[in-house]
DNA sequence: CTATCATTTCAGTAACTATTGAAAGGAAAT
DNA sequence: ATTTCCTTTCAATAGTTACTGAAATGATAG
């Protein structure tokens, strides 16, 4: 792989100083890449990570060409990887009145991005842990009949560490409810709101 | 894989209400694989997720044997995974007088696991975002020279999409802190705040 | 010191995920 | 209708991560 035009500072030492020229390319790079590996942490493989990057970075239209070059990504991978990051909807199309191919944006907002993205996990992640959680309850409910003293305890025990799960996962599932019913009206609001708070 | 041990109603259709003896396991054995799935989320294994899930609904110490037994796993599976469970601290060795196998149990607090998990994930990935942000910046700061006007437009871009970034980094950081060390404090802090808010 | 029992390590392999490149599909222009 | 330009799809493959089983290591008992 030609690695020549996305290597910055990450790790390893720092280059001797670009000439000004090429200050905000290696500065966007250094930013792209990072994002690139953090996208991991969101559910977003490497490659999606760098082209949510390089748009949000740039704030311009981006073309596949655009993206396949300055990312050193084949047309498949460009092509696939922005249509998940459009299902998402972290990124948008746009298209160029008169001009044939197509462009992409990021998202403006991150506030807005992380709400979109908090609620798909929370949908796919948290709801069917709370829902296993009851369901188990329901199970330990229904059978309190005739058991050995022990079995007793044992039941006893997993119940209590199911109420302790529960009540964990209800207060963060409403933590991600604020999340996602406000960063839409609000913008930043929900930012400013938890900075003076804390 | 004989599958039998570990086949409750996760997807698929309910099983035709089981022996009021195995009620209990099948209700475990349900949470075991939820917990399982959910790993993923936290940066953990499904394996893991499922051992861990494993000791905290039991509530009892188990070796390595019980937990190969019920998860059907091998011995080194079991060995590496609980090693790195132990690593993480959300659970721990307990040694058993008189007995030479070596016992292990789940932390009790699911608030505190949390807490865990959440301060080793700031410190691996927030941490190095901020400062690569930061970073940026100090380079489109230091060469804010001659430039085109095509040019300046877009460092200004990029300038205002780095410190939007970093804003929100800040906050969640700042969300982070508060509960690293007093889990159950600061996340219900948390959506006090934003409840009262909106 | 040797036997016994438990744990750790690790090379090999299985399972899964990401990426490419080329072919097929579509849509505007001629 | 044909060419041109761009996008999408997908089989093949590269790359990564998880798991096993067996051998090595360690630790207690006799």
């Amino acid at each position: 792989m030609t690695q020549a035009t996305l290597s910055p500072t990450l790790h390893g030492s720092r280059p001797p100083a670009a000439a000004p020229e090429q200050t905000l390319r290696t500065a966007q790079d250094l930013f792209i890449r990072r994002w690139g590996e953090m996208g991991q942490t969101w559910g977003i493989n490497r490659t999606m990570g760098e082209i949510h990057a390089f748009l949000y970075i740039t704030g311009k239209p981006q073309s596949t060409d655009d993206v396949m070059e300055r990312l050193n990504i084949s047309r498949g991978n460009s092509s696939m990887s922005l249509r998940a990051l459009c299902n998402w909807g972290i990124i948008e199309r746009q298209h160029k009145r008169g001009e044939r191919r197509e462009y992409f944006v990021s998202l403006t907002d991150v506030w807005e991005m992380f709400s979109i993205i908090a609620a798909e996990r929370k949908r796919r992640e948290m709801d069917p842990v709370l829902a296993t959680i009851k369901e188990c309850q329901k199970m330990l409910d229904e059978s309190s009949l005739g058991k050995s003293a022990a079995r007793q305890e044992d039941v006893a025990m997993t119940r209590q560490r199911l109420a302790g799960m529960e009540e964990f996962v209800e207060v963060t599932n409403k933590i991600f409810q604020q999340f996602i019913g406000n960063a839409k009206s609000g913008l930043t609001r929900v930012a400013k709101v938890l900075l003076k708070a804390f």
